[in-house]
DNA sequence: TCCGCGACCATAACGCTGTTATGCCATGCT
DNA sequence: AGCATGGCATAACAGCGTTATGGTCGCGGA
């Protein structure tokens, strides 16, 4: 059984599999999970369905790395905020960030937390410890804030889950469309919300 | 009894309507959303995939009813806590029923904010009028803990879609099975984040 | 009383879906 | 060379939402 090792050490490494993934992320967020179907996805990938269970198993799996993979975007893009000397200017920037990219790939973000079933086929869910890499990116921030005296030392862990809940529910509700509950035009009420547990975390 | 069932001044008012609206609710939460489908409707209720078209018109239509009764369920849920003379302790108490109502019925609870919802086949989403009473009914609760002097005066919507914020995210997030995140033994999540959110709003 | 009409639904079909069985073919190991 | 195996095309199966068709039943009008 060691021999077939040389030629697939990892299974990832497949170009057809890659673009299978990219194409399927693409079609999520571009027309919906209504339109992401394994024939579909055969035929702009320029294969056969049989490349889908070939590489994935099933098409909730597929679902399931898109899932992955948008979680994969989400840490490349609140990782790419410059950090300046204020650690609590810094967690907001982050969520504007988080917020950008909800909003730039709506479905992709549904699809991360399993908000809306792609056809009914529902996988096991994200890569668990991608999800968590997410989380640990949040701690660290929220942590340095601590370390620099910005937010009241304590478990910051449980720190950062408050801050996600708030900023996930958020961006579910003004995702969800409801736009007469979330939409403030003046004050908007993300950041009245962020601003009002920043408050209460600060020392 | 002249002619009591020869009118139909409400579509609603149909004996078949409403037994394919609540078989719906209860394929949906026993037994998840790819389990809910037009003939299983069908058979479950004794009847043919046509009754959902007359009663409905679609599935999506189907999905949305369902979603519109859950809202209802849930200002059932809330309206039913005691209300004390401690307004800020009455917004704690309607969010542990809405928490329960929401872990007692997950998938109904997701079907309620998904945009796409089962199946991929998306309605128009639930009654926005029935939705907007859930949020009116927290922001009463606002407002009358503003009017007691336990909450800073000042817009009750704007509060309100905070704290439906918070607390929305924070069920999904515990829906989403993300325990790492938000699983907190000894200081539960929730309670820290619904606290920190009133002392802010507090005078 | 009879007729007709409309609501309601059973049957069957169409095109789509996820999935699987089968077989071909190229590649690499022995 | 022979063979085994991974990778994919083809085709099929069951199930899905939806629609066309037809039948049945009960009421309103003549």
């Amino acid at each position: 059984m060691l021999s077939s090792m040389s030629s697939v050490p990892v299974p990832e490494a497949s170009a057809v599999r890659a673009r299978l993934l990219e194409e399927a992320a693409r079609i999520l967020d571009e027309e919906g999970p209504s339109a992401l179907s394994s024939r579909r996805l055969a035929t702009v990938t320029g294969t056969s369905t049989m490349a889908v269970y070939t590489h994935f198993g099933s098409m909730g799996a597929v679902v399931d790395a898109v899932a992955t993979e948008g979680f994969r975007r989400l840490i490349d893009r609140v990782g790419a905020v410059e950090l300046t000397d204020d650690p609590a200017a810094d967690l907001l920037a982050a969520a504007v960030a988080y917020r950008e990219n909800a909003l730039q790939n709506p479905h992709l973000y549904a699809v991360m937390f399993g908000a809306i079933s792609v056809r009914g086929l529902g996988g096991k869910g994200p890569d668990a410890e991608v999800a968590y890499a997410a989380f640990r990116q949040l701690v660290a921030l929220v942590e340095r804030a601590m370390a620099a005296g910005r937010l009241r030392p304590g478990d910051g862990k449980a720190v950062a889950a408050q801050w996600w809940s708030a900023l996930h529910g958020y961006m579910m509700l003004e995702l969800a469309g409801m736009d007469q509950v979330v939409r403030d035009p003046e004050h908007h009420v993300l950041w009245q919300l962020m601003e009002n547990l920043l408050r209460s975390l600060s020392t």
